[in-house]
Parts: structure tokens; sequence; C-alpha cells
RNA sequence: GGACCUGUGGUGCAGCUCGGAGUGCACGCCGCCCUGUCAAGGCGGAGGUCGCGGGUUCAAAUCCCGUCAGGUCCGCCA
């Protein structure tokens, strides 16, 4: 038999742990009352919470407990009467009798249920979120949290990976997304940021030899919060040296299978791989959800020399949508608002009926393009086509935003579908002075075979940058580092930063790796994210002890809030008009 | 910075379109009854700035404007 490591001085077990073999044995639990249920003057049944669940005692009816007092009850081990026996209950059969209570504290009524029988209201669960916390989903999401950290530790250990922290003050780099700024006290007017990620740290120590460094490490972003976004979240962080893209891929997959297979009891058996070409033009997302289909379809050919006004553009992309022809006119109206929000002229919609096409625009169609339309897909009647007509980008996007709005499943229902994007482009779009903006960071090794392109096509260089995707949420990125120094100065070059610049703003690194820096790659993805999911959260807050709201505050704490003027003077702080 | 949804005893909702007394339901809370319940049951009771401010009106939870808070999304997140 196992030692009982849940044996403390003041209990002997946890309550649910208790079952038909103590029969007979007088034991001692501690636990918040869950539930009182009266019976007259000489019986009384009190429901005892522990984290392992709960566990009936009998007592008299004179044991003056409510709900939530901490008590420590000693009690027989008993079996239940014939005919008292509850099923839903882990410990239905047996109960605690002839029982001692003693009350550990008092509690007022908490100022929600505790049971999960109604949603509470947001605002009321963070403010008491002490409360919140005991409830059985809070418990259970942050228990299989704390089994994913640790099954990725054994994973990341077992693969060789040395665990080094890394600064929480760090020096400001103007790239990237905003950081949380530090004063500081014993530099006048200077200041230290909070790390958006230990990326620069990190590739450091490849530098500094240690050659599979990895950390689960806290990042800071003061970013605008989103159902997958907080200010602080975490991240499994990973760099290697001596490696390829492969390597890392396969670093990474172990540490997420393992954690998978603790989470759900199953090890995936695979994770898809794709290009970011062709997820965007078959998902019209960088993240694909291959929970489902609804694909992408191009009609740019068929429809190249249209009639039809709202289809001469470069590209013509068109999705099915199975059983859309049920749709409101409200609901196509608004998915037409959606489209055109996000930058779309417009969207064309066609039910597919029994004896053509339903469409505002159907009778502008060739006969031609009308047939092109009824099968994309493979239509059948009682199908709906959405049509956008753009440039190829905003084609995709249009539509894969489309797809995700309309067919997306809830995050707990369906398999689990990992998919690595690969070659992501090296930039994306242009800065305000005409320059490219490096769609991952300045430090990413262009592919191979796109290095001639740099200079002559640089929108066209792939980048050996990678994303892991599951269910349609990036669980995150990595990629091959440069760390050579010729390729570096072409690609500041591409991306308008002069020497100068590059020397003032990551001086300290370009200064390291010319000490002999060694190849070297990485990775970080998301742990919030990735419990969220196997949790079934649509939110990554019910994956976190303490988290904000979507305006970043901290309604138990009531962070942020004014500090006293002689804290503020220490820090040669002086607040503007309005603070 | 923008769009949309929500805000009504401690909690979750209904009431709002079509203005007419703080009206209703469920849970919780307090008291009494009850010896086998487990979402216990029965009886009784307390508990409200209808988020806040302004406007329209004889009259506003309800209509209008503004504002605050929470949520979802766009922008943003190298």
């Amino acid at each position: 038999m196992s030692t009982n490591y849940e044996a403390t001085s003041l209990r002997d077990s946890l309550c649910a742990t208790i079952s038909t073999e103590q029969v007979g044995q007088r034991l001692t639990v501690c636990g918040w009352v869950a539930k009182r249920r009266e019976h007259g003057e000489h019986l009384a049944f009190i429901d005892i919470r522990d984290r392992s669940g709960v566990l009936q005692a009998v007592v008299d009816g004179s044991v003056d407990v409510r709900n939530e007092y901490v008590v420590r009850v000693t009690g027989t081990v008993s079996r239940r009467p014939e005919g008292t026996v509850n099923d839903k209950l882990a410990t239905g059969e047996i109960e605690l009798t002839e029982c001692s209570v003693e009350i550990l504290a008092t509690a007022d009524a908490p100022p929600f249920q505790l049971d999960d029988r109604v949603d509470i209201d947001e605002q009321v669960r963070l403010r008491h979120r002490f409360l919140d916390l005991r409830r059985d989903q809070m418990q259970r999401n942050l228990r299989l949290r704390a089994k994913v950290n640790a099954a990725i530790r054994a994973a990341m250990d077992r693969q060789g990976f040395c665990e080094v922290e890394t600064p929480l003050l760090w020096a400001p780099t103007p790239e990237g997304s905003r950081e949380f700024v530090v004063p500081s006290r014993l530099h006048h007017g200077e200041f230290y940021v909070l790390p958006q990620s230990p990326q620069i740290a990190k590739q450091l120590l490849m530098v500094g030899g240690f050659d599979r460094y990895y950390q689960i490490a806290r990042c800071l972003r003061d970013e605008d919060l989103r159902a997958d976004r907080q200010f602080e979240f975490t991240q499994l962080d990973l760099e290697a040296s001596f490696v390829t893209q492969i390597d890392i891929l396969e670093f990474v997959s172990q540490a997420v299978l393992d954690a998978a297979e603790v989470a759900t009891g199953v090890r995936p058996t695979t994770i898809d791989t794709m290009t970011w070409a062709e997820a965007m033009d078959r998902y019209g997302v960088d993240k694909p959800d291959l929970r489902f289909g609804m694909t992408l379809h191009d009609l740019s050919d068929a429809f190249a020399g249209t009639e039809v006004k709202a289809f001469a553009a470069p590209t013509v992309k068109a999705m099915r949508v199975e059983g859309g022809a049920e749709f409101t006119r409200s609901r196509l109206d608004s998915l037409t608002d959606r489209a055109k929000g996000l930058g779309a002229k417009g969207l064309a919609w066609f039910k597919v009926t029994e004896t053509g096409l339903e469409s505002p625009l159907d009778r502008f169609l060739s006969d031609h393009e009308r047939s092109i339309i009824q099968r994309v897909d493979g239509a059948v009647a009682g199908d709906l086509i959405l049509v956008v007509a753009d440039e190829y980008a905003l084609a995709c996007k249009v539509l894969g935003a489309l797809r995700v709005e309309i067919g997306s499943p809830p995050v707990g229902q369906g398999p689990h579908r990992y998919v690595w994007v690969t070659e992501f482009p090296m930039f994306e779009g242009l800065d305000d002075d005409g320059n490219p903006v490096a769609a991952h960071h300045p430090f990413t090794m262009p592919h191979p075979d796109d290095l001639d392109l740099i200079e002559t096509d640089p929108m066209s260089v792939r980048s050996q940058a990678y994303d892991l995707v599951l269910n349609g949420w990036e669980l995150g990125s990595g990629s091959v580092r440069i760390h050579r120094a010729d390729i570096q100065s072409r690609i500041f070059a591409a991306l308008g930063i002069s020497p100068e610049e590059a020397e003032n703003r990551f001086g300290f690194l370009l200064g390291a790796f010319k000490y002999g820096a060694p190849p070297h790659a990485g990775f970080a993805f998301g742990i919030d994210r990735l419990v969220a999911i196997f949790a079934g959260e649509e939110n990554i807050r019910e994956v976190i002890a303490f988290p904000k709201t979507q305006s970043g505050a901290d309604l138990m704490t009531g962070a942020p809030k004014s500090i006293p003027d002689k804290q503020l003077k220490e820090l040669h702080l002086k607040p503007s008009k309005g603070a």
C-alpha cells in the first residue's frame, strides 16, 4: 500500500479518497461545509468538501455549522443504510458517523453559489476569485494546468534541456509589442521593461554554451486583451544550438504530445504540417482549424472575363456552407457587414436550390458561371455558397474569417488537430516609412532557397519561421535564427534599419554574436492556451488563478492603483494632468 | 481608437418593443417544523439607488442622450 501523503497533523485522509475499505475505522478529515441538510432535532447531514471531493457526515441537529465553515470532523467510516446509497457521489456508499465536529473557522454566506449549477457574472467571480477558485471547475482547470506543466518539464528534461531563468527586469527594445515599463529608483529618469518574451536572453544563452535551454516563462505585453490574451501569460520557451527546424519541431512535439497525453489520456498520433501559403490559400488564416472542412476554392480563372461587376477582381474565392440555404436574410446581412468590416467590398451569396441558384446576383451570371458556382466544393441543394472577389490576400482573409465565424465548433468539441504551419513570409506589409516589416522578428533566418531575393523581391522571401496551431488557436511560434553577421546585415538593410540603428537597438546581441555564435533555433508556445483547449474553455481566464478583465483591471486587488506621492517622488515620476 | 451585447434584492433570470405603484420566478440568506437526506422537503420572513448622470413626459426599470463597469470582436498583439 502506498504511503498516505495526504495525512497531516490535522487530518488522516482526503474526503473522497475514503472508501468501503476503511469501514469501521475512525478517521479525521478537514474541509469546507459544502451543504447542510437538516432533518430535525437530532439528525443532520453535512457534506464536507476538500480538494478531492465531498464526504457526507451524519451529525446531531445541534451542530451549528453553515455553508463554507471550515471544519475538522472525526468520525467512524460506515456503510450507508440500505436504500440511501448515492450513485452520483464517489463516496456515495459510505458516510462518517458518531462524529465530533470542530469548527476551525466560521464563514459569512458567500456572495455567490459555489456549485456549478449556474453561470456567475464575470465581475462577481473575479471580485471574489478566492471563492471562485473553490469551485470544481477552477479546481479541475488549475490542477490540469499543473499536470501539463509537470509533463512539459519532464519532456524537456528527458531531451537534455537545461532550465534557466532569465531576468524580468530587462532593457527596453523598441521593436514588437508594447512593453510594461518599470521606473528605476537608482537611475533618475531611466527605465527597465518587463520582457514581452525572453527572446534575446535565450539567444545569448546559446552564445553562452547552454545548447539546450528551456524555461516555463512569464511574458508580459501591454496590448489590448482578448479571450485568448492576457497582459501576462506563460510560455514554454526553448532554444537549441546545432539544430535545424526539424529538430526544434521534434523537441516541441515531444513536449506537446506528452502534455496532451496527461491531459486527455490519449496521445495524439499525428501533427500535420502545411506551409503558410497553403494555409492562407485553403483556410484563409495562418492558424487553420482542421476540425472542419469548408475550405476555400479559387474561381479566379472561371471568372477571369466575367461581366459581373462584383466579380471583376484579381481573385475570386468561394466557400461552401453546408445547409446554409436556411440562413435568414438578416444573418446574411450581418455576414456581409462583417466582410465589409474586414475590408471586402462586399459579400456575394448564392443559395443552392433544387432548380438553380437563389441570389441577388443570379441574374447577372452566365450559364457557365452559374454552373461553376453550383458545383463549388460538391455543393448540393440546401447549401450556401459565399464568394469574395478582391486582391488575393484580402479575399482569403475575409473568407477565412467567415469560415471560422460560421463553422467553428465550440472549443470542447471535436478532435484535437495539431498542425505545424511552416515557411512563413519573412516580411509582411510596410511601415510608415515604406520599409518591409519583419513578420516574426528581425533575427529570423530566411529560407535557404530565397536568400537571393532579399534585395530584389523581399516580400516574396520565405523564412524559416513556423507556428504550432491547435484547433484554430495559435499555440506558439519559433524560427531558425540568423547567426551570421552578413545575412543579418542584409536583413537589417531590407528592413530599413541602418547599421548605427541596429547597433543602438540590438548592440549587445550583435556584439555577443561576434564571439562565436552557434547556429541555433527555438520556439515558444502558450501554456494558457494549450490548457484552455484541454479544459474545453473558450477563455484563458478560466485556466489562470488571478486574471485581469478585458480593460486590464484586477477586480480583486483593485489594480492598477495610484501610489503615494512619496513613492512617485522616489521614482522621479510626475503624473501628468488627469492622473 | 472603433463596433456590438449585457447591467433589475446576495446569485441567476423575466419584466423593457407597446411608459402607468419595485411586479414575478428560481437559488441563496434568516426563523420555525421535520430521524435518511444528498439540487432534501414544508411553513413563514427579511432583503431593491432597476449601474450612474441628464433629458422627454402628468408619470420612466421601460423612450432619448451621455457616462461607468463586464463581455465578444476589429484595430493592436515583431
